[in-house]
DNA sequence: AGTGCGTATACAACGGATTGCGCAGCACTT
DNA sequence: AAGTGCTGCGCAATCCGTTGTATACGCACT
């Protein structure tokens, strides 16, 4: 439980529609985490109804009208709320990772090549996390201290899979001239 | 969707009861994934009437009955399907993470109280986890590479949080310093 | 003129996941 | 004697998340 969260943490600092919130959910905090727009209009919808949020309409020209939500006191006060109480573990959904447990079933080619897919990926968002956290960095300000951890997380992710990734590569090609030679 | 493909995979070298099921989660791909007693019997239910995997009843004494499930071929099929094609991409949930980014809302105190603990469990599995991966890797199997891959993620992932966790105290104990100055 | 992309919101349906509850017996501690 | 914890299985309700579909306008490209 906790998209709910993450969208009040984003609406703390910015009032925000809920297109801005899936774009941001694709950077900064979604290059961990994760959400399509359908979950997050839907979120925004019972936050309001709970008077966590609310809206103002704004009309606009050429685009079409979107809806720029902030946080109420209510929401404010839910949110201090959840940050005292401990966060349950973290946990990940990595079904390549799955799939090299079952590696002896798997054709090894079409491993090697799926990991080639997916490490490009994360090299990918890795130079947009550094470049982000560069910027950060360089602004100095303080109150960009936790937005600058929160990409760091994403930093160091990216890394540990992508040395993870080597090591399956090693043992993986190893494997596939052994096949090979036999 | 797969934690019906996770458990195909851990079903493939042995075989097992739900419970062994639910305790190997929270071990090697467990301390990665995650999963439920509920969820694991809910789901061999599933796959049990799809004649994806069938079981022996083994009477116990002293214990409750089990029952003991493994692939079928038409189990083992899916599972050589399922991993060709590709994978979806990873995700994390840290609800950890989305305090941090919140963190200016936070009671810093509180926050680095929650870190040391998580800390602290991080450390165990890390050092279950080394264990795990050294036994595998003295025993020189062949056909555990696969199984030591995947702790080795668990400990690449471990390493990355833990190494966060200190760039995170330091930003928050001089912040906290600073606030105690002021 | 047609196609595709970006901005912007939203419903409906299905399936996966979490939470809560319940049963049952043995072993070990207090 | 009562409480706690481990082995083992399972149902029901609810909630979360994904996928598919829909609408609407402007801009750019072909």
């Amino acid at each position: 439980m906790s998209l709910r969260h993450a969208i009040l943490v984003l609406l703390q600092d910015q009032e925000a529609s809920g297109y801005d919130l899936a774009r941001e959910f694709a950077n900064s905090i979604g290059l961990v985490w994760n959400a399509t727009h359908q979950q997050i209009y839907l979120e925004l919808g019972k936050l309001s109804e709970q008077d966590m949020v609310h809206y103002r309409h704004v009309p606009q020209e050429g685009k079409p009208d979107k809806k720029l939500y902030s946080l109420t006191e209510a929401g404010r006060t839910e949110l201090v709320r959840w940050l005292k109480k401990p966060a349950g573990p973290a946990r990940i959904r990595d079904a390549f990772m799955v799939k090299v447990a079952g590696g002896s079933l798997a054709d090894t080619q079409v491993l090697l090549g799926e990991l080639d897919s997916l490490a490009k990926q994360r090299r990918e968002r890795l130079a947009t996390f550094e470049a982000l956290a560069q910027r950060l960095d360089e602004s100095g300000r303080d109150d960009n201290v936790y937005n600058y951890l929160t990409v760091r997380r994403g930093i160091l992710d990216q890394r540990a899979w992508l040395q993870w990734a080597e090591e399956v590569r090693h043992s993986l090609e190893h494997r596939s001239a052994d096949s090979t030679a036999s």
